[in-house]
DNA sequence: TATTGTTATACTCTATAACTATA
DNA sequence: TATAGTTATAGAGTATAACAATA
């Protein structure tokens, strides 16, 4: 695992400046060092980053649908169903069918689920602190904020325009 | 393709407060609707953002090696091969041996890899361009400039601690 | 007809171990 | 022995079409 120095090669600095102004070549390289990181943390939960996801989003909105969730995790319908499968079985969560409309299931955390979910948000919240150590206070928040506000403007433009 | 409306549904709108402290949530979000973006128009130059990227930083960094080109892409190097054997096979790049180190190859790009790294470049700048319309500057330069130290922040964090 | 959840499927990306040829 | 590139392979994530049940 250890990152090798470079040895004597053509090229002694890569250049990447031709890439410096697109967001995807940079929110790559920065978002697959955080979630490598992440499913480390998340490891001994036994939680993927999707899984983690999930459960959050469940325990923090009780009786939700999968299409909702779905669409606030920016992933396809069919994609959620093995997710919802693996936390039913692990009885982190429950699918209640809902009386109104049975179509849809209303999908509940249990005290199970509601237990790992803060034990994991605990762990997570101090590896990334860990992480973010020595980042000024005003980068990390500015950071939120604009990839906060990066998603609306996007998910607007993705979805209104197409 | 057109986002469904949501109906009458048990939460009207999705709460994420406990997720908000999380780059990988926000990132993951916001990069999911730039990279299909970025597919869809690199599509037509039969390129994907990965072999994009490769290309870019050939033509920029003319004879340098697979593992610095994976390195710059954090990517591991047995799944670089198969971008290059791409890129190779479509006359885009070429590996030349390097004569005072032969398990090397310097990779350079060809004169049609040149073009179809310029007309991809347009396309993709433009397009980005559009994505962004609306987004104050100083948010946009923000995000690149807060990307760009994150990554090398976590980075070293990664490549020298483990 | 339209929507929710589902199955099946294919494709892309990622990660690891083990090999070869060179150094 | 160590490194560059390679092969094989397994695991995740993603996207689409088509279906049953329900509205």
């Amino acid at each position: 695992m250890t990152r090798a120095v470079p040895v004597s090669v053509p090229v002694s600095h890569v250049n990447d400046e031709t890439l410096s102004d697109f967001l995807g070549y940079h929110m790559k390289r920065a978002f697959n060092v955080i979630q490598s990181d992440l499913t480390e943390t998340l490891r001994p939960f036994e939680l993927r980053m999707l899984t983690f996801t999930a459960l959050v989003l469940i325990v923090d909105n009780p009786g939700l649908s999968q299409s909702q969730l779905a669409d606030a995790m920016d992933i396809e319908r069919p994609n959620l169903v093995v997710i919802i499968d693996e936390l039913e079985q692990r009885r982190l969560i429950v699918r209640d069918r809902v009386r109104t409309d049975r179509r849809m299931y209303a999908l509940k955390a249990t005290l199970a689920g509601r237990r790992l979910n803060k034990k994991a948000l605990e762990a997570t919240k101090a590896h990334e602190a860990k992480l973010l150590t020595g980042l000024d206070v005003q980068t990390t928040n500015n950071l939120m904020k604009v990839l906060s506000n990066l998603h609306h403007h996007l998910n607007n433009r993705h979805g209104g325009s197409d």
